[in-house]
DNA sequence: AGAGATACCTGGGAGC
DNA sequence: TGCTCCCAGGTATCTC
């Protein structure tokens, strides 16, 4: 799955080809991703130079020169890949942009769950409005253990919920969200606005930890990219709680439990997370 | 307004 | 072997 690292990677990968360059045609071939793809037949999409691709969040925006912008999301397994326009199309490429030096960029997304959104900015360089309300970038200086602590003062929901919001910070997945949890010795089953500041001190240094093991270990995936034949790496990440349902904890040896917390599995250990 | 639940979708694994 | 069922994931939207 595209994590916030790999997201980054594909933004560099890409910006090799597409920059400065422009899109000739789109095509796309289903009706429906996420939200409907129609809005990519825009003929304002076509023929404006590709000015800028940046990263927020989970979310590829791809900048044009007359103010308009891509703005993609791969949700659980989708991927852009660029290949010779004249390449078989793939069952999952939803989307193919032909690019005017003879390359198509393709929009692949199995699952259907990722998604591309057209919008008009405000200004070159703004932020998109629908991403306006976005958290702070978890590698980032802003997001500390103060900054943690002040967005959970006096929040109701459980902590595991509060990380995952990105609202709050972008970027935590449930896999993440239990490792950090479990690496801080929190029950994700806390009140948000009870953790104290030193434990978000240790949350935000076992979230940035975590985020930046799943960096190195996407490292395959990187080199992948760039030879721009798509295929995925391995995103292998050592996991200490997630999906080990019934089984001792590393830590101590308490039996691991499953609890459904905002939809999701939250994985934990009773004896050593409080 | 804050918080929780749900829809969206399909590949893949489990169970029969 | 082949079938059915269910689960995983992030985001937007709905309801309470």
């Amino acid at each position: 799955m595209p994590e916030l690292p790999e997201v980054e990677t594909i933004k560099n990968a890409l910006s090799a080809h597409v920059l400065n360059h422009t899109f000739t045609k789109i095509e796309i071939f289903i009706d429906v991703c996420r939200y409907p793809l129609a809005p990519l037949l825009d003929k304002e999409l076509c023929n404006h130079r590709i000015m800028e691709l940046r990263r927020r969040g989970r979310y590829l925006i791809i900048e044009l020169d007359n103010f308009r912008a891509l703005i993609f999301h791969f949700g659980m397994s989708g991927s852009l890949r660029v290949v010779p326009a004249d390449e078989p199309r793939r069952k999952h490429e939803h989307a193919v942009f032909y690019i005017d030096n003879g390359m198509t960029m393709r929009f692949d997304c199995p699952r259907r769950f990722g998604f591309i959104k057209t919008c008009v900015l405000s200004a070159p360089g703004a932020v998109p409005s629908e991403l306006a309300e976005l958290g702070v970038e978890p590698l980032s200086d802003e997001f500390t253990g103060k900054y943690l602590k002040r967005r959970l003062t006096g929040r109701k929901q459980k902590i595991k919920t509060a990380i995952m919001d990105n609202r709050i910070v972008v970027g935590v997945g449930n896999i993440y969200a239990n490792e950090s949890l479990f690496l801080s010795g929190i029950s994700p089953l806390r009140e948000a606005g009870t953790i104290t500041l030193r434990q978000c001190n240790e949350l935000v240094r076992h979230i940035r930890d975590t985020l930046h093991k799943a960096i190195a270990a996407g490292g395959t995936t990187i080199a992948d990219f760039k030879s721009v034949d798509g295929s995925e790496g391995k995103f292998v990440l050592q996991l200490n709680i997630y999906g080990k349902e019934g089984k001792p904890c590393p830590r101590c040896e308490d039996t691991i439990v499953r609890n459904i917390v905002g939809g999701r599995s939250a994985f934990y250990c009773p004896g050593c997370q409080k």
